[in-house]
DNA sequence: GCGACAG
DNA sequence: ATCTTGTCGC
């Protein structure tokens, strides 16, 4: 289709935000929002590390039994990256490092969890949504942070949620993942529903505020740039505690 | 022009 | 995102 779009790995860092959101306008034509099919089995979770001022990228993803929440493998890839972060191009600076964490996993994972968003994106083009036309992945999003739209704040406790709405149509949900304290932002990345997406995070919720597929791999690729982990695709033996 | 702004 | 200690509150 479009050689710009087909080798991230070489041309991300090259583009002009003109070009980045001519990229994220095309993409967006291929984006699937149909309520997934298949059962979950395993979720994994998506993240990068960075070193401050550097352009060194630790990235990696975790994958976790479903529901249970175990750890049964994870991959990690040293990278770099010149592509700097301005708010709606995230994918640019974060995709090309994490295409390579998820070539490097033998058997994919049913469901990939972003720190980011999915369609909860002027464009409705998140990294999660992203990524997940890419490789034509099933894939949602949990962001910190508010990037697009409007809502009503959720009730406090655990469980509680409102939705987000831009233009008109709802695009997310703020999930209050823990008593008193600030909610997250759910959306459907690629091939789920907006409910699916609302559904797993809810089922991927324990104690922390964030749910565990992004807190694990957030945790390992923060242990991988310290250098307590190394690079490449590893199983975790039942016997391993975490 | 002003305010907002994932990681 | 990352650099960092204690501290306030459920």
């Amino acid at each position: 289709m479009n050689s710009i779009t087909d080798t991230p790995e070489s041309n991300y860092d090259m583009l002009t935000i003109t070009e980045a959101t001519l990229i994220q306008k095309n993409l967006r034509e291929q984006l699937n929002l149909k309520p997934l099919q298949s059962p979950i089995r395993t979720i994994a979770g998506a993240d990068i590390s960075l070193s401050l001022y550097s352009e060194t990228v630790y990235a990696g993803m975790v994958i976790l039994s479903f529901p249970d929440l175990q750890p049964v493998a994870y991959s990690l890839v040293k990278s770099s990256t010149t592509f700097p972060y301005v708010p709606g191009f995230l994918a640019f600076r974060e995709i090309p490092s994490l295409l390579k964490v998820y070539e490097q996993i033998p058997v994919k994972p049913d469901v990939i969890m972003f720190d980011g968003n999915g369609i909860i994106h002027t464009r409705r083009m998140g990294i999660a949504s992203h990524f997940g036309v890419l490789t034509d992945s099933v894939t949602m999003g949990c962001a910190k942070k508010k990037l697009t739209g409007q809502y009503e704040d959720p009730g406090e406790n655990r469980g509680e949620y409102s939705l987000l709405t831009d233009k008109g149509e709802t695009i997310g949900y703020v999930l209050r993942s823990k008593n008193n304290v600030k909610p997250v932002f759910i959306s459907p990345g690629h091939n789920m529903s907006l409910d699916d997406s609302l559904n797993i995070a809810m089922k991927c919720i324990n104690k922390y505020r964030l749910p565990e597929p992004t807190r694990k791999a957030h945790e390992f690729v923060n242990l991988f740039r310290t250098g307590e982990l190394k690079e490449g695709y590893h199983e975790i033996g039942s016997l391993q505690l975490f």
